[in-house]
DNA sequence: TGCATTCACATTGTTAACAATCTGAATATC
DNA sequence: GATATTCAGATTGTTAACAATGTGAATGCA
């Protein structure tokens, strides 16, 4: 079973409700040769082992996983839908490096899904929801005044994120909203890295899931778009000042 | 040049503006071998020569565009990331075919999106697009009342939606607006199939071109999400009384 | 008859060799 | 000295054979 598809109703506390992994679970013995092997160098592109725009040669990854150049190729293909691996025609594959254009286009993509989200939440409310972001947002606080913490924070409002869409009961818009979200997350955590940055997401946070507590869904909209989009803008302001995001511990 | 890279000011009429395949152009000698097959089977899927569930072989394929499997693999790989296939693990290849809940799922997604479209469109006006939709809604009303033409009806409103898509001047949320309404298409020219449902269809259409003028966002954005809305239900129920779309002319 | 089992066949998954293409350094030309 | 050309090496694209897996009909049993 894909982590993404375990049940929101199996899970009481955020603590357990995280506990899935960022990309595919490469142990899942129901999961192709690819694409366990997809998984692993998805792990290793999020986790910044792999650095935007660098090569991948196939023959290299054969002889890694010990098997040959076609499954390889099919994993690739995998990356590339999402997003993590851009390939050329004829000339390879490299880790995908967004332009600060694309990076905007795709963070405004990702709040336009999420504020669906959110209204099919206020629509249909779902009694963990509550609990999950007042838990959810307090991990976020903790996190924010802590040194070095932009990647675990990131990652963090990654999980809130997808757990939210889950219990928005969209299925297509949780997986679109999962694979937009790790397209951006390796971005997303340069522009949470200072501190200050980290207490203003976590405050909006924390405004928003008080207007839902209080059945203010307007609010709450415009709290998520005002959070998504000062992220973004963030996080394209260090992407034009740094090169690339990689190479980070 | 993909149909889809075509730039958007290098067409001032409608009739220009709409002359780009419903998939890939297969003869773009730039395309690789994969891409064209995927092309040429994307087109059959979306003509309803091959109905949804209908099993894939690879070798069939093979034999019939002169190339070995390998090609064909990848061309199923493309036409699952553009949804229109359907791998199952060590089981082939099936013509997707989407269940109700699936298909509600994805017209609610393409309605938030769309509706982010229309409020780019609103915020940054691009002097074409009123022009565009006054040709097309006329084209669609045109359409509306002839008989049989719930195929070309819902083509039509695919290009239009794309146009706009387009104008608004984000290339990936384009794409993907794209790629969820290939997607939807077949099932849309259930729900367009009555001179009824496409006389009402070509009426919001029209009206929110009116709010459009008028520079009433609130009224466009309304009007657009209860079409999509109202085409949805429609096609959902026509799904659940007739089992699948394909196999019309 | 209804259901489980077996087994041959068809199909997908993987491999390794070969063909086509790209890259970049060395060379040639202006 | 700067730009164009050539060519060898490396890399991707394709093929055909082989291995692993799934399917469904025929068989056996209750």
């Amino acid at each position: 079973m894909k982590p993404n598809d375990i049940p929101a109703d199996q899970f009481t506390a955020w603590e357990g409700a995280v506990a899935f992994r960022l990309f595919a679970d490469q142990t899942d013995p129901t999961l192709t040769v690819p694409e366990q092997i997809a998984g692993r160098i998805g792990d290793r592109i999020l986790g910044g082992q792999m650095a935007p725009g660098e090569r991948i040669g196939e023959q290299e990854l054969a002889d890694e996983f010990a098997v040959s150049r076609g499954p390889i190729r099919e994993a690739l293909r995998i990356l590339e839908r999402e997003g993590l691996v851009t390939i050329l025609a004829r000339r390879g594959a490299v880790v995908t490096e967004l332009s600060t254009t694309e990076l905007r286009e795709l963070m405004e993509i990702r709040g336009g899904l999420f504020e669906l989200v959110v209204r099919k939440l206020a629509d249909q409310p779902h009694p963990e929801l509550l609990p999950l972001l007042r838990a959810g947002t307090e991990r976020l606080q903790a996190l924010a005044t802590e040194t070095d913490a932009g990647g675990e924070y990131a990652e963090t409002t990654y999980r809130l994120l997808i757990l939210c869409a889950r219990l928005a009961g969209n299925q297509r818009l949780q997986r679109m909203l999962t694979g937009l979200s790790l397209q951006t997350l390796r971005y997303s955590k340069l522009g949470l890295a200072s501190v200050a940055r980290r207490e203003r997401s976590a405050r909006l946070w924390q405004e928003a899931t008080d207007a839902l507590a209080a059945g203010d869904v307007d609010r709450m909209v415009r709290l998520t778009r005002q959070r998504i989009e000062e992220s973004g803008d963030e996080a394209v302001r260090q992407l034009q000042s740094r090169p690339a995001p990689g190479s980070a511990p």
